[in-house]
DNA sequence: CAAATTCCCGCACAAAAACGCAGAAACACG
DNA sequence: CGTGTTTCTGCGTTTTTGTGCGGGAATTTG
């Protein structure tokens, strides 16, 4: 087995469970512990994962812990939502994904637009029940308590028997070669189903994960419509997209 | 158990029952109470929460102290809850109504049982997801925003196609002559979906629920299985119930 | 004041991590 | 192709960390 498959499968294993032990994987991949823990020592170093006595825990499991890094990045995001806004008219049915910039986005909507919003993250669909006018639509399945959204079968089967008119999609990493990528596979199957499923597909991701990219494949970047950062939509970061035919706001 | 996660548990804990006691923590997790007491320490240590004799106390509790008949009704409800979590073994797929008795046995889960839980409630589903063990199953649907659960359709077709070995409901109303009964048309289809999909029916009642009555009908009592209210089960004022044949704990 | 908890301190033991090292495999390159 | 280099992995050994236990001190409680 590869390093690189090897750190693969942990990392999947984190973001599925929330927890693992240096011992398990150890057992499950037939390696030394000594090997367990200097992988999780680089996706430890690389922010993927927080190593602790033991093993490793996902980084969804201290996010109380540091609220000073969102507030940093807060007012790139609300400059996202901003614009992801304009494109909501009246009556429209909108997919959104989780994350925080379409949290963001969900605190920001106007009081008096009227929509359906479809979503399957808890966080998300918390903020649109707050809204007077807005129709909420909650996809069912199990809830993947790492990325505290509905997963599985049940929840994609959903998805696929609507049409949206948008899909807003927070997104990990976008990358001109790679396309748009993630690093949780049940969310990927999510992505891709509200890709499949929606008129119009909007990327929003804030600019420091423009050209990067995670281990799992969501889609190229022919089946999205248009990106959304804080930056101003003729920063040069942004023209190798907009040449490729997606239309940056 | 990793500590950190003990530790994000026991942090869960005090910021939701403002309380805790290092015995009862230590039954819980099945740890020394020094174990305990040396995690309340750093947890102390970080300003996370206040350390006293005996246990911990959260930190909105020093500054706030509410009102002592919310403290009352919060006993009976933890009353109810004990009693309902002592049906609960491990590997049980459990269905839940919404209500305040339900958010209060949920929160009261103990922390190793390993169990499958599926609701239509947003509020409930968030406690649930706060457990270590337990796996979520979320109903989707349209969500009503006064009841605050998914309600339609698919939610009943949902449910219709599963069996439980038990379910929970909170109940608003039940007397002798009227059954079950509730105020939210809604919600009433739900719980009758989710009283025929289960094997075992429960109902949580705080007592001056008891013989009254609420315009919408729900369900006979014949279909109910078991009562659980915070009287003791001799109490004269369950007699006519267990004597129409319901288990009264 | 007395009994019962709870806490603190040191210790012991086990599990995990860190460290250094060495063999094996992959790689670079003339 | 051969050789030197880098990377990866596993194995002892030593350190550190986490946990439980016993006994005595401190505290709560009646």
């Amino acid at each position: 087995m590869l390093k690189k498959e090897r750190q693969a499968y942990i990392l999947h294993q984190v973001n599925l469970h929330n927890k693992v032990l240096s011992s398990s994987l150890s057992a499950d991949i037939n390696v030394s512990e000594d090997t367990i823990r200097r992988d999780l020592m680089e996706l430890a170093d690389e922010g993927k994962i927080i190593k602790v006595h033991g093993g490793a825990l996902s980084h969804s499991f201290s996010q109380v812990h540091f609220p000073a890094n969102e507030v940093y990045s807060l007012s790139q995001k609300k400059r996202i939502a901003q614009k992801a806004i304009s494109l909501i008219s009246n009556g429209m049915f909108i997919l959104t994904s989780g994350g925080t910039t379409i949290l963001e986005m969900a605190r920001t909507l106007p009081p008096q637009l009227k929509a359906t919003f479809i979503s399957g993250s808890i966080a998300a669909i918390l903020e649109y029940m707050n809204h007077p006018n807005i129709e909420v639509i909650l996809i069912g399945d199990r809830i993947s308590k790492n990325s505290k959204i509905t997963v599985g079968p049940e929840a994609i089967a959903k998805i696929k028997q609507m049409k949206a008119d948008i899909c807003f999609l927070g997104t990990n990493a976008i990358d001109l070669n790679h396309g748009i990528t993630d690093n949780d596979w049940e969310v990927v199957q999510l992505k891709r189903a509200m890709i499949e499923s929606s008129q119009k597909v909007v990327c929003l991701s804030i600019a420091e994960k423009i050209n990067t990219f995670q281990p799992i494949h969501i889609c190229e970047l022919s089946k999205i419509d248009m990106l959304i950062t804080e930056l101003p939509s003729d920063d040069p970061l942004l023209k190798p997209y907009s040449d490729a035919g997606i239309k940056v706001l």
